[in-house]
DNA sequence: TTTATTTACGAAACCGTTTTCGCCATGAAA
DNA sequence: TTTCATGGCGAAAACGGTTTCGTAAATAAA
């Protein structure tokens, strides 16, 4: 049984393939009845419209690019879901594409999408990206794109973020205020602009209340679990070492909680500890997680929402667009 | 900067549009000089061919689709890596579509599929899918699918299953050999393969042991976890209630820990636990977690391996390939 | 009645590729 | 010399839709 095309409909129906096309996009040419004539075959055949064929011709694919570091994270899972909540609603469908924060795969994803394979593109950026050539030539190709949490400042499109200064200076300041003076900060990259806001706000709170901050005790993590659990283990090794950590990443909580153990520091009693983190399970971690909680469904909500009125209107100036949604701070256990 | 297309490179290289496709193509009607010429003015140009445009000839629109019920969950989320890693090193791109459990969204997307928006289709049903109609057609379409994890017994396509008759079973016995002698059991489906897999082993368990099932403590979970909470807030009020629980899906656990919180039950000494679980913050958990974790990067990466032999050769025979890949129980002190 | 307008539809071009087929050299075989 | 392959390329059809344009019939306006 193969697929039945619009040419097959046109001959069962004794019409031809413009009207059929025109009956199904509901155009004024064609009459009431025809149009209920055709519909009604259509569904009965089982007919579904190649949206490629589509797409050749001026339309859209009706798919969009998702590009992301990377999918078992809860940040950007989320972010999906909410991405996906409009795209269905939209009748969009998702491509993922995963960089696993290698600048090489960003690059070579995004020209892929030169082809046309998409109609427009969400994206957060990889750990390693610092240069924007490549964003900007797909945006100067007609490509419409909207950065959600990790962006590129130099880029001129919609960003939607989260208040990452803001939130490493709450962060920093809650722990300075449970009597932390030796905070480390946990980085993920040194050219994120989210990293570094997040240690713009870090390095702002030392400031106020006058702590001095320890070059040392900013450690720039890599991409390699065990060498950060290796990294964590000589910070934690030091002598007068920190008795606060903020993590940026949410995969840093099993590397803290496993440095911790192995030696045989209490959190908190030892080391107060919290982490920016979307994780479902850190109420019941063991102590339960202060973190700093983004709202990641929300923010893959809007950004998608702001694509498709750019696709609506692709007059839409989505320059303007920007928007910062807050983060909140989640106090438990682990900061008591 | 409009995007050049195989004409322009045509005009630009004062050659026809079809040497140049035959030289993209490296087809053997090409001098090697042409090629040589052809491509290298293609890369100067940044030319990107449509895969649409392609995909209309016979050729493949180089996308899969990958249905599953959420994307917000260790074991989807790591499968679907597994999934990528090998769809990025045969050049396709990942369609993700997600159920929401739910079966009108699994009939609607795969229904999508027909129009030729995919070229195959990795498929792990929704806990309400009972029919499988919309697979059988989808397939008898001409497009290859294989399931992974939640399949459909009476569809006869290839499937990458985890051993979940014998995981039932260990997990069972390893709450009897506890100590505990009243286990109770969530399940996430009536109509679930593998949720009534793992109840029957759990069933062979209890007789295996001469213990008695209780019905009152075999308890079908729904997607709404408010409700569960509460379904599982009774279970443990019970008086003679169980002291062992086996839950088969990662959602659970905060619901089961958060109840025995309410409840003053102490986990593993009032009541054991033990899930069906990928997440990595099972060992940090309070208590850490016991676990059966399945082999979720491997099941992905197998299936859609074996898609992409279906691909390749349209004559391979997917009902031959099945392939059961073994959990593993990880011990923890939920069930000391 | 004649002319203009509207309604409802069909023919054909078009989107960007791939593929079949035909053509013209050139050199080899007869 | 004639005949035959062969190598290298172009013209055009095809894929499955959309869109422009043309047109016949019906209706309205003059």
């Amino acid at each position: 049984m193969k697929n039945i095309n619009i040419k097959g409909l046109a001959r069962e129906l004794n019409l031809s393939v413009s009207t059929i096309s025109k009956a199904l996009n509901d155009s004024y040419e064609i009459s009431k009845e025809t149009k209920h004539r055709v519909i009604e075959t259509a569904e009965r055949l089982h007919y579904v419209p190649n949206p490629y064929a589509s797409s050749l011709r001026g339309r859209r694919s009706k798919n969009i690019g998702v590009v992301v570091p990377e999918v078992a994270d809860s940040f950007f899972s989320l972010a999906i879901n909410g991405i996906e909540s409009v795209a269905q609603k939209e009748g969009y469908h998702v491509l993922i594409c995963l960089t696993h924060e290698r600048f090489e795969n960003e690059k070579n994803i995004l020209k892929q999408f030169q082809g046309g394979r998409v109609d427009g593109v969400l994206l957060s950026v990889s750990r390693e990206t610092s240069n924007s050539d490549h964003i900007n030539n797909l945006i100067s190709n007609g490509l419409p794109l909207v950065f959600f949490d990790r962006v590129c400042e130099d880029v001129d499109t919609a960003k939607i973020t989260t208040n990452d200064f803001e939130s490493g200076y709450t962060a920093t300041e809650h722990l300075i205020q449970q009597n932390c003076r030796k905070i480390a900060f946990l980085s993920i990259s040194k050219s994120l602009s989210i990293s570094n806001k997040r240690l713009e706000g870090y390095l702002e709170a030392l400031h106020d209340y006058k702590i001095k901050p320890n070059k040392r005790d900013i450690i720039s993590c890599t991409n390699d679990a065990d060498l950060n659990y290796k990294l964590i283990l000589k910070l934690l090794s030091q002598k007068d070492k920190a008795n606060g950590i903020v993590a940026t990443v949410e995969k840093l909580t099993g590397p803290v909680y496993k440095a911790c153990e192995e030696l045989k520091l209490k959190i908190p009693e030892d080391v107060k500890f919290l982490c920016f983190s979307n994780l479902e399970t850190a109420s019941i971690l063991n102590p339960s997680l202060t973190t700093i909680t983004q709202p990641a469904f929300e923010m893959g909500k809007t950004a998608a929402t702001l694509l498709f009125k750019a696709l609506e209107k692709p007059d839409f100036n989505l320059t303007k667009e920007s928007l910062v949604i807050p983060s909140e701070l989640l106090i438990r256990k682990s900061t008591a």
